[in-house]
DNA sequence: AATGAATGAGGCTTCATTCAT
DNA sequence: AATGAATGAAGCCTCATTCAT
């Protein structure tokens, strides 16, 4: 089974009408499903207007509750922030790593890490807008994704295809590349191609020789073809 | 004479107690020093507080004048904010332009405006905050600079220095680098050398050789020869 | 059996940890047992945040029961303190009625309520807090004790013991002066000595001379002879 | 001229309908009128809901300021409580002093100081009330008038007038036996001759004897001489 | 030009109270 | 009997904006 079938059975690329945590916590309490519609509605809130213009009550009407209710659940928005992006991250890690286990060769999963990535939040469009319009308050998503990073570009260091010296510095330039080409995706200023041509411009700056950058950056992800084919389709479900 | 000269007689990198504006505006009448005064103290606040959190009464209180008279000068936080950003976007297109007036390869310019952008916003720490705080607002400062980036870019695209594509998704990323670099400096999580740094990875993601890379990244800046020496302003270029 | 016995028996000058209601209720059914336990909270909440800053929530909460619960034993924040007061002003009754049923001579009985009234109520030290943060509530708590005082004070009167006419302004003059003690020794600006210092204010004040008044006030009282010793009991009626 | 007359003529007991801290802002500039206005309708407020149930709303809406203007005013209902406290309390000690600059006799003194007291805060009932309402919020208007107490029963207690001991405890059981009677008064539970009552009460427990005491407590006070007779005014000084 | 008092909308938060389970 | 989620009114406070002086 490929890699995209794995992001499609957790629902990860279904339909986004109820929100992502809400159709989460379908089967849970009350409790829970009020939290997590507080919670999608946030990310809304955050993705239209900014963290620092939502407003709880904004964030209570969107989610269809009184405003009286947020306070049962959260204690203020910077509560609610933090549970969306600790919520956020962990998901993020979590794809990231199911979609990266096989893959050994360090450039390969520099390449797939920032492809999947952008991938990822430009179709949890909502999730990609509030990291773009309230990254001071997801620094913990930062965290673990950028632990993994880290340790992919080490290990390209080590095995000597990366020829760069790995420290903050570096990872916070390879980032902002990151982010930069996300807002440009979720702005429509660039096409589907975003995560591989940034991912080659990566490549080049660590030292990829310009040819193999581009093959590993346009080369295709086993998910397109999974996508697509048919056999996929039985082995999805 | 001398780009820092240049510089230094701008009174830009002079004391900043008065204000930047404030002292440009000495000699004008005194609407222009109060409008002047009120710009300056937007830029302090907006660098403390974030643009979003800043407040007009905050603004009006740091320029010394009552609310009422904010008013009298700008239309609201926007304006000001607009204001502000045409200032700073055509003093540093100025200072870049005087800054970089004889250099003529590519490589070297394009890595001297990314170190001169680093060092110019890093010596006047309130702008650079308040373009960190206040990213979005300050989107103006974008154009003018961005235009002459191109330019550059294109240049050495031309001269075959350069081996990428020269379009928007390129120029934004560079971009961002080069904004990733000057937050790291504002916060002090890099050194003097943040420019250098963030140079040769550009230089390096747009096809320059690393060995031409670091030699042209890490180039001792005429500026400092030319400061002090009377003979320099031969040797500058 | 002596007077304070009876007060321990009671409980009263136990251990204070499950509540005085609480323990009273221990036998009765389950709902009784909520009602005495949610009473027990009102008292703590009400001598912790005074009775306007008490919330309904946090008496629930003290009382370890979920706020919906309140309203099936009270109808509103009123409703309870009215209950408590009632209880409190019964139990003080009761108690200084029994601490005095042998005591015949005005002057003693009178010094003898004040004196034990302080006593008690320093030691049940959240229902003297109550009383002190929310005394208009309380009001209801008059009736009773009042009644007594002024039988007290006219008996003496009749005895020739004191000189003042006995009417609500006198009796109301009285008790604040008793009530004033009360929160001093509550506040810890005075001693174990303040039911004999007040008592014996009172006393010159209603015309008992300064010797005999001084005598009454600090005279030892029963209690602690009673407590320890066997032909106590004899004496004690 | 008689004491009462300067209260009088001071324009303390004359209509209140303006309040009495806006008709002495008349004169002053507008933000001391609207600040005066604030501070009548607090003490209104507090005098009719009581202290902590009086709102920050209801105030303004009192004073017929929108809530906003509040906050240009006082910092919040505390500031606003503060400011009262201290204005009622600056204007009761000087009233007192005034009223009692002629009188050298401890035992005059004292019951004096009672009885104007009680006069003057009838007189304002608000003050009064808001006292009554607001005990704890008002503490500092302790301060001043019970240093004046403390410094009159002192005096007697050298004099020889007085045979108990001068301390807090004393003069906090003194200082309760005004206020329940001042309380009695405003709520028309005694007549206009509260004052005498209690000083009479007061000076019997100080140790004055009977006959003293109630010549000294009912003893025409210059006020209603001066109030009715002709010559009194010319004697006024 | 500037002042500064006033406005009123809107954000945050708590809390008494109800109601379905 | 109890639960606990939800409600919505009401209080607190800030702030952009206006306006008479």
């Amino acid at each position: 089974m490929g890699v995209l079938s794995i992001l499609r059975e957790s629902g990860i690329f279904g339909c986004m009408e109820t929100g992502s945590f809400a159709s989460e916590a379908r089967h849970l309490g009350k409790a829970a499903r009020t939290r997590a519609k507080l919670m999608d509605a946030a990310v809304g809130v955050f993705a239209r207007d900014g963290f620092e213009a939502a407003s709880v009550n904004e964030i209570a009407r969107a989610a269809d509750v009184v405003n009286g209710t947020f306070y049962l659940h959260f204690k203020d928005k910077d509560d609610i922030a933090a549970a969306v992006a600790y919520r956020i991250a962990t998901d993020v890690t979590r794809q990231l790593d199911a979609a990266m286990a096989d893959i050994g060769d360090a450039i390969e999963r520099t390449s797939t890490a920032t492809r999947r990535f952008i991938e990822f939040m430009s179709a949890r469009r909502d999730w990609g807008l509030a990291l773009f319009r309230a990254v001071w308050f997801f620094r913990d998503l930062r965290g673990d994704v950028v632990n993994h990073l880290r340790a992919d570009l080490e290990r390209g260091r080590k095995q000597g295809a990366f020829t760069v010296e790995i420290d903050n510095f570096l990872i916070d330039t390879f980032a902002s590349m990151t982010m930069s080409a996300l807002f440009a995706r979720l702005n429509g200023n660039v096409g589907a191609d975003a995560g591989s041509r940034v991912a080659e411009l990566q490549l080049r700056m660590l030292g990829v020789p310009a040819k193999r950058a581009k093959a590993a950056a346009w080369k295709k992800l086993p998910v397109l073809e999974i996508a697509v084919g048919n056999e996929a389709k039985k082995a999805g479900r």
